[in-house]
DNA sequence: ATTAGCAGTCGGGCGTGTGGAGTGCTAACA
DNA sequence: TGTTAGCACTCCACACGCCCGACTGCTAAT
């Protein structure tokens, strides 16, 4: 456990590091936060919590950054709360309040403001989870290749390809078919994922089907991952404007990251909590993007739909505010679907 | 007009640069493009071409680099036609020709296939012309505003929020409302966009509702301008890699040009132009992002939708590479749309 | 345990110098 | 008149070296 000067000296690190992006030296903290002990004493200590993980010294005569670690702890149990200004409310408010429209005009509106008030790259998600599926179809292209395609409720289809072992006749293709439809029609796409393959269905005369089947699981799982999900993101550039992406290479890492929006679906969806309620997740350890932390919040917009809202910028990210703003939105969200819609 | 020798040297400055972002120096030239003259000679036409604004010099001890005018000529009059490479048409008829799917997922893979293939930011512009207007309903806020709300066919609602001149009552908001209807009821959205305010509606003694109607309209105009519009960009990385974006700044302005994506979709749709025909922008003089050139072709996807489909990327593109790779795209598209969805 | 003071380290900004790339110009030549 | 060789000139890019200043760790005193 550290000591409560400790922490009043690593909580001084971070915020002052998180104010401006350059390492943090023993005379700063003496003169801004902690003026009763003397800049050696504050070394004393710095050397202790760089020593236990929480800074960093980029080189020996520099000042000291806080570490992923430092990070986290600052949000858990050091951060001081603060209030959501009445100005950002109201933009807030005017904003979104009244909005008519579309779910899908609702969420670029959200990503707007949301990247407006906080100056990080913001993501809504859209989980749709009462899409089922109606049939699922293979089709033997005859070139050794079987074409997978899922049929769902609202007609949405995904296809992927499969190699086919060779002594695979158009009997035994039907045959597959059937069973799949048997276990998974009327199901929700999102079971494939956590499908375990039932060796008990198939008896040993047909165990040549088992490799087939999985590769056609794997399949199905890839290709039904994104189903019903719908990612909107904007604001990259706002991200890109902080420092840590001053040259191209870390700011392209960034952008190539941002990219895949499987992986940033999964990020913002894949730890539950209840509606309202806040995530903060830091540094490549805990899921974020590498760099990166993702501050998210869960809403739920009706039956079997359900949002999660979501924020990206670098480690050393001004994490009261954009816990200020999410809280503020999700609570206005929550509002206008209580209200109903 | 150009004499040949001219020609050929431009063209052999254009691909150079094209090739290897540096200034090209007379002796290259010489040596690679042109063995049957001096470099003198080549230095001479050079200058003549800088004068004639194809080129320009960065500094007096550099070669030429050429001019946004001289991309133009180039792409225009210059370049010789490649044909794709098996390999290329090759992946792209993988991706593509068995894609079964909804038009969503066949848009998003086909952004995906040309920045892969090209290495530059890809556009996809989905217009849905057959959405049409059922109802305008203007709501009094009471606070002297008024909510103006189209409802189309496919339920899309967009609002925007008016002043409300002093002197309106109810009465005169249900009729303005009316008007409106009667108008626009029935009509597509994009409509407004071209739409001159009839003054001869409005007799003398309503002259008053001029400028409400106007300024109706104009939020008309704005919030249905993507309307029916769907807009999948994919790569923005792939763009960014490229020397021209080697400093932040740069790359940020680019980014921040990406981010308008009504401005973008304007760039790939507002040039009608044939099914599969090729159009090339370069530079902000012909209304491509600064800095940037873009290459289009549009595809009609059946009744009453069209798609654009684009290449963004910065003047010193690989055009050839581009145009084969959208055209071969096209071509592939053309041939899934007309064998019937 | 705290603190003042001092020696030591390292990064980064800045001026200087130089090599090399490439031009424009001139004068000679076909 | 068009082409070419040769030369003087320009200017960028890079490297080198320098020094200033920012901070620290350590030691010795309180």
């Amino acid at each position: 456990m550290l000591s409560d000067r400790k922490k009043k000296i690593l909580c001084a690190v971070v915020d002052s590091y998180i104010e401006s992006p350059s390492p943090v030296a023993s005379k700063d903290i003496q003169q801004e936060y902690l003026p009763d002990c003397s800049s050696a004493t504050i070394r004393n200590e710095l050397s202790a919590l760089e020593s236990m993980g929480y800074l960093i010294q980029p080189h020996v005569s520099a000042g000291r950054i806080p570490s992923e670690k430092a990070f986290r702890f600052y949000v858990n149990e050091l951060m001081c709360e603060s209030n959501i200004t009445s100005a950002e409310a109201e933009v807030i408010e005017r904003y979104l309040s009244r909005k008519v429209g579309s779910l899908e005009e609702v969420m670029t509106a959200v990503t707007h403001i949301i990247a407006e008030l906080t100056n990080y790259t913001s993501v809504v998600v859209k989980e749709d989870m009462s899409d089922t599926i109606t049939a699922i179809k293979l089709l033997d292209l005859s070139n050794g290749k079987l074409l997978v395609v899922i049929v769902t409720d609202s007609r949405v289809l995904k296809d992927g390809m499969v190699d086919l072992p060779d002594d695979f006749d158009e009997h035994m293709i039907a045959q597959a078919q059937r069973w799949l439809n048997k276990i998974f029609c009327g199901k929700h796409v999102s079971e494939f994922i956590n499908f375990d393959y039932p060796f008990a269905l198939v008896n040993d005369e047909f165990s040549q089907y088992n490799a087939l089947f999985k590769k056609i699981i794997d399949v199905l799982k890839k290709v039904s991952l994104m189903n019903g999900m719908d990612v909107e993101m904007y604001g990259e550039n706002r991200t890109l404007a902080h420092s840590e992406y001053a040259n191209v290479e870390d700011a392209r890492k960034f952008l190539a990251q941002m990219e895949n929006k499987e992986r940033i679906a999964e990020i913002l969806t894949n730890d539950g909590g209840a509606d309202g309620s806040l995530t903060v997740k830091i540094g490549s350890d805990e899921n974020a993007p590498e760099g990166c932390a993702v501050v998210t919040t869960r809403v739920s917009l009706g039956d079997n739909i359900s949002g999660s809202i979501g924020v990206i910028g670098p480690v050393r990210m001004n994490y009261r505010k954009v816990l200020v703003v999410l809280d503020k939105i999700s609570e206005i969200i929550i509002d206008l679907v209580g209200k109903g819609e």
